[in-house]
DNA sequence: GTCTATAACGAGATAGAC
DNA sequence: GTCTATCTCGTTATAGAC
């Protein structure tokens, strides 16, 4: 009854998310997502109708899962040096999950998939609306926030954790060389955001010419 | 003769390219390869023997013919501010040939086949290659180059792109709010870089704190 | 070198037994 | 709800005519 299928859709949810995550976008049908939840294939078309929708709804459904937790924790965040350790703690965490790269697969198919770019935009959306929202609490009155707008920053931050998990699956070290390198240039920000009056004129000087 | 081989082979490579930047990663295959270059299917095997090796030469070479002349133009930038318009205009450019959304749906196909991992990291360090030579000239000396390492700086700036670009694909206006913040932070380094002694002194000792 | 034809297989999707 | 069986199609890859 009840309970079997709702077992059975999560077992397809997550065979979906396991199958992007080992083989690939280009790994997944409804066999390859069917075998990790071990039951049978036309099973993927009874509960979600087809494969696309059923990547569809693993893609929302995981990042709000993946994403819950983290977003109190940004709420609480209270400087940007713990929005960096946040954000440390953040990519060790999905890395290890291997989620971020299941958003950089989802992000790739969606490109040739308008369907599908509008539900990734969503997901990412989840994360960037966190971020967006911290930010605009701890930049508020600091000179970053006059350097660029907190929307674009809060996208760059997420495309550029997205670039950088697709980066390491291809060079590894030269993944992590760029990671350290970013979050050095990040504390730049943090400077910045502690100057006096003085040097703020000062930046805001150089910044016009 | 040879003239009709090399001719297949080039159209091959090229349709290659053009089926990954309009069908994505996903709509790959002999025959939407040879479609568009306007050949038999099964030359795809009698040229390259497989689609992945073909699809393995199509990314050195369109990426050695793209990245050709930005490199000569890498050599002379002479500020860091030149190379932020360089890069701009890399980007407008590759942008309009839809080539950095290639090299995108490389990264993630290779996310789960360590053959085209391979190639993709090459392909890459061409970019990265160019990259790291240029500031490794313009940073010498300069305290940005104290913050981070040179390699790594090269390599983020590269998987940011990637990941703006398939970023952008989902969400084109959050992309390009995206890219202006990160424009108006990579002046940052170039006002860093133009310090005083004394001003450097300080940023030195802030960001050992 | 290029084509047609075809083999062998995996894909999405449905029908129907249970 | 879940399974087996099956249909149809697109895929890789090869054989052989030209």
């Amino acid at each position: 009854m009840m309970v079997g299928m709702a077992d059975t859709r999560q077992r397809l949810l997550d065979g979906a998310i396991a199958t992007l995550r080992e083989r690939g976008i280009t790994g997944v049908s409804a066999r390859t997502i069917a075998a990790p939840a071990g039951v049978n294939q036309a099973l993927v078309f009874y509960h979600f109708g087809s494969v696309p929708e059923l990547l569809k709804q693993a893609c929302l459904a995981e990042t709000e899962a993946r994403v819950a937790p983290f977003l109190a924790r940004m709420e609480q965040v209270g400087s940007l040096r713990e929005l960096l350790d946040l954000g440390r703690e953040i990519h060790a965490e999905e890395r290890a999950a291997g989620n971020v790269a299941v958003l950089a697969q989802f992000l790739a198919g969606a490109q040739a998939d308008p369907d599908l770019a509008e539900t990734t935009a969503a997901a990412l959306n989840l994360w960037i609306g966190g971020l967006e929202r911290t930010l605009e609490r701890l930049l508020s009155g600091s000179p970053v926030a006059e350097l660029a707008e907190v929307e674009g920053l809060a996208r760059a931050v997420a495309a550029a954790f997205i670039g950088l998990e697709l980066f390491e699956g291809v060079d590894p070290a030269g993944g992590r060389a760029a990671l350290d390198a970013l979050e050095r240039l990040a504390v730049l920000a943090e400077v910045v955001d502690e100057l006096g009056p003085m040097a703020r004129r000062a930046l805001r000087a150089k910044l016009r010419r």
